[in-house]
DNA sequence: AGGCTGACATCGC
DNA sequence: CGCGATGCCAGCC
């Protein structure tokens, strides 16, 4: 997989009177709402928006999100707490590095206390 | 216009 | 208990 980037980008900025709220942009608004020094998973992000099989979606989705500085990707992990996005970022180390300075602790490529620092938007944002 | 792919998750054999 | 197959939506060839 070379240049596999979505330069499409969305719509990214959503133009002026943009009403259509597609899957993507639900995603990200949950995103956006990670506290910092939290974690969820693309599952979880799924299933609160009433699609628990569209979990690649929000893969996807933060792979648009790329260049969206107000989608904190790196917060984004799979059901098993490890970082397998880690090697979309800039450079592979970026996404635990800014876990890493939000006090998350990472141990081969993996959530240390995952559990504890999981963030479940359908609890939170019930 | 049709098909493959993808930063996942779950069910089936 | 482990690997294979399927679902899902959107983007790209």
């Amino acid at each position: 997989m070379l240049s596999k980037k979505p330069s499409a980008r969305l719509k990214q900025v959503l133009p002026s009177g943009a009403k259509d709220i597609s899957f993507f942009e639900q995603v990200y608004d949950v995103v956006k709402l990670i506290p910092p020094g939290r974690v969820t998973s693309y599952g979880a992000i799924a299933f609160f928006l009433g699609a628990r099989s569209s979990a690649r979606m929000v893969g996807w989705a933060m792979n648009a999100a790329h260049g969206m500085p107000d989608i904190p990707a790196h917060r984004v992990v799979n059901r098993n707490g490890m970082l397998s996005g880690k090697m979309h970022f800039e450079t592979p180390t970026r996404m635990e590095s800014l876990l890493k300075k939000e006090k998350v602790k990472i141990k081969n490529d993996q959530v240390v206390d995952f559990e504890k620092l999981f963030w479940d938007p359908a609890v939170e944002l019930s």
